[in-house]
DNA sequence: GTCTATAGCCAGATAGAC
DNA sequence: GTCTATCTGGCTATAGAC
């Protein structure tokens, strides 16, 4: 009976997998608010009516593909992060980045899900903000080893007190032991690179980058300088 | 004759501009992929297929839509330009800035029109890209000027030569004489902006920033000073 | 779990009268 | 320019048989 029950719930998971999947392939040719049930049922050879059995409406279908995204972009930053342990902060920072950009790039539409417009009249359930989340604690987590290995340069200048207070909010929220004035600039660094994917997966640069790969990594390696990561190599940033 | 043509034109960019209005409305709650003429039609109480005397099909509208949207944006950030004539190049650098962000809150829909997601199935004609180009073209006057005026701090590093290369491409086609190291970091500065901007609109800032206002100034300020934008004040930024 | 059938909607676009 | 009427398609969601 448990062999019975356990052919039943694989046979389930791969439905399940089957119709995101095809989810996922509708996403490219209709966006996020026009994905419909019918379709993908049509084109699994399903009725549309039997989809209801895995997800009970529309909403749960997108909150599961957007989860999906969320984890996979988490995913490969987090291998970043763990493939270049031990290298300098910048080359890490760089190499998270990169990963965030390749992925994008790799899947304009999921990642257009969660990082373009909001669907309207989809509101995100609490469920997505935990893997929302493992983007930017790579990137904390950069600039953490660096400030436990001693390779972060402290900022001279304070942020303005209301920004001090949300970063050292953020800090304990998140139990991570950062000057606050960095963990203000590490957020900041955070939106801008989605700025540096966003124009480029949205075709903003078009016709005004062609060097995209080049121009993103001296970017990202810029914004890593603004935190205050350092790199070796020839030379220091500031002679 | 000519009064009477001058009345139908009249009437007919009148009702033209309700129909933009309504359509914008209705952004708000559908987005752009569901922007419906039929609703548009119903709500302005007319019948849907007299909306095709103004707008040969949906797409027109959008497109309509999309160029408003650029243009509204763009004469702002021009203003903001303008007002500050005179001030040091950091300080018209945050006003521009600030007035992308404060368009962007105030017109949420029509700023993820055109800096969102792509809507899909839609290819947007050549005619956006000329407003689309004016908040860049307003960025670059900032730093045009300050190097005209010598307030210029040039960078020590030179960028990769793919990436000075399209500097250069990008400064001959808009003929503006900036050192292309500059023109470079400019277009990155660009987009990491409306990076900031777009984690604020979307909503990605929530629970993580609450100091908006002041988040974004400091941070668009850092942008400028990453440029070479130099101000005046207490100290120099590098002592 | 899947099926048929159905309810109750919505859309873009066109034809032809007035 | 606006109307009615129509074509041709789409959709979410549920009921109830098997």
């Amino acid at each position: 009976m448990s062999a019975i029950r356990g052919a039943r719930e694989r046979a389930r998971t791969e439905v399940t997998a089957a119709i995101k999947e095809e989810a996922r392939r509708q996403l490219a040719d209709r966006g996020a608010g026009e994905l419909s049930l019918r379709a993908v049922a049509r084109e699994l050879g399903m009725v549309s009516s039997a989809l209801y059995r895995y997800f009970p409406s529309r909403d749960d279908l997108l909150t599961a593909l957007i989860i999906d995204a969320y984890d996979a972009l988490g995913a490969d930053a987090e291998a970043a992060l763990a493939a270049t342990e031990g290298s300098d902060p910048v080359s890490r920072w760089t190499a998270v980045c990169r990963a965030v950009r390749a992925w994008a790039l790799g899947h304009p539409h999921e990642y257009a899900l969660i990082y373009g417009s909001p669907v309207p009249g989809y509101a995100a359930p609490q469920d997505t903000t935990g893997p929302a989340a493992r983007v930017g604690l790579a990137l904390i987590a950069v600039a953490r080893d660096a400030h436990a290995a001693g390779t972060l340069r402290e900022t001279s200048e304070e942020p303005p007190a209301a920004v001090l207070a949300d970063a050292r909010s953020l800090g304990e929220r998140l139990d991570v032991r950062l000057p606050p004035p960095v963990l203000g600039k590490l957020v900041a660094a955070w939106a801008q690179l989605f700025g540096l994917v966003n124009f480029e997966v949205f075709g903003q640069f078009q016709r005004v980058v062609e060097a995209r790969e080049e121009f993103f990594t001296r970017a990202v390696a810029d914004l890593a300088r603004g935190i205050g990561l350092t790199a070796p190599g020839p030379g220091p940033s500031r002679p």
